[in-house]
RNA sequence: CGGGGCGUAGCUCAGCCCGGUAGAGUACACGUCUGGGGGGCGUGUGGUCGCAGGUUCAAAUCCUGUCGCCCCGACCA
């Protein structure tokens, strides 16, 4: 391995492995298909944290904890429930270890067996469901609205690193309602959550859309989500939003007497995203060089290298630097001066490329003389020279400029690669040389989306919310169609 | 679970075919010259060759078994 990473252009997928381990994100554990985030990777994760949980206390919901361990009985209440986690369940038979005959290590205790199983939750649904059944009486004590910030286990047969792991963080909100209305309003609520979040945070465009019937969650009426666009030309689920209906209501019994003293079964929603959005970041903006942080993720804004040749510049270096840091420090950005004596000031620029570092400062004995600072902006490597005064007036300008310019570059990207087809060899030609999102007719049927899958490996993503009427034929069926949907090869 | 590949220094790998007692790059440590885009030179640390058996005077190398990992497919946020 050479000193940068591979090249986008020639093995995407490597790229991609390369930079989360170079950048310092995460690396692979012991545990098969189990990653260990690494402090730049989890300091990430937490600035995303922080934003979604203002946006979920500002919208009503309060945090709390449900536990890991799922009864199995809990699991084979809701029938499509079941039928979609079954699979891929952890599953704690015992409590207990022991020292082994041959005393060369420990072994599962036969004697320590649970009379019932624990399932390590997959999704939190039926422990919250079986919870709310406790927590309602009346339309007094509705809605509830809970979220909490949880890890979860789902046994995936191959995992990728954030975007498919064995055991991934998320958060997932669970609601209650009165009525129908309210919870879909509550579906589409958070629904906008996610995409203000992807787009103002992330700086990631997003199609806010509907599942069909095969790819909703198991378990729920309507799956609403979001779908970006990756730079190799597929597509992402981002987070996704579930109008359950009546259904967890049904299969645990949670009723709640209206204002006419009648017993309702209450309405729910669900709604999550998970560190998966750590892939889309990575995948939506960074280039060959390594890692693009849009600033309002970024743990540090702005770092500063110090370029000298004797302890007495590096003195001087260090008290401008000092002085920049206390100013930008009052517009809420982190500074870091990395006065590491112990590696040269090219390599620190290419290691804070690497990493994603917005901006850069580098202090020389030329700036001292001038009163000037060198400023490198990450997303297009532009170099610019300001006077040590100028610094409190375009730093801040510069960090939003940067959030736009990475926003309307991926935006850019998806708009030349959303193409609107009407035949299946068109189709197949687009997918084929182009990738990207792709709007079609669609005859609404499960068959020909399987169909179109088996032959293509495109899934239909979902059904934009603004997908305009418009009468067309499916491109594969010939049948009518009154909307077009938007297939895409998704991870 | 199918198909392919790999386990040798912290990391990437050579050595294995054709047995003779372990090597490179990088990283790390120290010194020195350096310092405006991954520096040069010198010295040095570091490995029960995945594990268990077997063959042999001798095994990283050959044989058997076993464990683990990675990639590709079916499944999925």
């Amino acid at each position: 391995m050479g000193k940068g990473i591979p090249k986008r252009s020639e093995d995407y997928s490597l790229w991609y492995n390369e930079l989360v381990k170079r950048a310092d994100l995460a690396e692979n554990s012991a545990v098969r298909g189990c990653m260990v985030i690494k402090p730049h990777g989890f300091s990430i994760w937490e600035k995303m944290q922080a934003s979604l949980d203002k946006m979920f206390k500002d919208t009503g919901h309060s945090n709390a904890y449900f536990p890991i361990f799922i009864p199995k009985s809990f699991l084979s209440k809701e029938a499509d429930h079941v039928e979609g986690f079954a699979k891929e369940c952890a599953v704690v038979t015992h409590y207990r270890l022991k020292n082994a005959e041959d005393k060369k290590g420990v072994i599962v205790d036969p004697d320590a067996k649970l009379e019932e199983e624990l399932i390590v939750r997959p999704t939190s649904e039926t422990v919250i469901w079986s919870t709310f059944k406790n927590w309602v009486q009346s339309y007094r004590d509705l809605p509830l609205l809970i979220n909490q910030w949880a890890n979860v286990v789902r046994w995936e047969m191959r995992t990728r690193v954030f975007l498919r792991t064995t055991e991934f963080l998320w958060q997932e909100g669970h609601t209650a309602h009165t009525t129908k209305g309210e919870a879909l309003a509550e579906t589409k609520q958070m629904l906008d959550v996610y995409a203000d979040f992807a787009e103002k945070f992330m700086a990631l465009p997003v199609i806010k859309g509907v599942k069909t019937e095969s790819e909703r969650f198991a378990g729920a009426v309507d799956t609403y989500c979001i779908e970006a666009l990756m730079q190799d030309g597929k597509a992402l689920q981002a987070g996704t939003s579930h109008f359950l209906g009546q259904n967890f209501a049904k299969a645990f019994d949670v009723k709640f007497l209206n204002k006419e003293n009648k017993q309702e079964l209450v309405w729910g929603t669900s709604w999550g995203v998970s560190t998966r959005l750590m892939g889309a970041l990575i995948m939506a903006h960074s280039d060959d060089d390594g890692l693009i942080i849009p600033p309002k993720l970024a743990s540090i804004h702005v770092v500063i290298v110090p370029i000298y040749k004797n302890e007495g510049q590096l003195a001087s270096i260090g008290e401008k630097a000092k002085e920049i840091k206390d100013s930008l420090d009052k517009f809420g950005y982190t500074v870091k001066f990395d006065d590491r004596d112990t590696y040269k000031p090219g390599y620190k620029f290419n290691e804070w490329e690497l990493k994603g570092i917005p901006v850069r400062i580098a202090i020389g004995p030329r700036d001292l003389e001038n009163g000037t600072v060198e400023v490198a902006r990450r997303d297009t490597k532009e170099k610019i020279s300001l006077k040590f005064e100028e610094l409190e007036r375009e730093i801040p300008s510069l960090m939003e400029n940067i959030q736009q310019n990475i926003y309307d570059r991926a935006l850019k990207f998806r708009e030349e690669k959303t193409i609107h087809v009407d035949t299946y060899e068109e189709f197949k030609k687009v997918l084929k040389e182009k990738g990207g999102f792709i709007l079609a007719h669609w005859d609404g049927t499960a068959e020909t989306e399987e169909r179109i899958k088996n032959e293509t490996k495109a899934t239909i993503r979902c059904i934009p919310l603004d997908s305009p009427e418009e009468d067309g034929k499916c491109i594969y069926s010939g049948k009518p169609s009154i909307k077009r949907v938007m297939f895409a090869v998704a991870y």
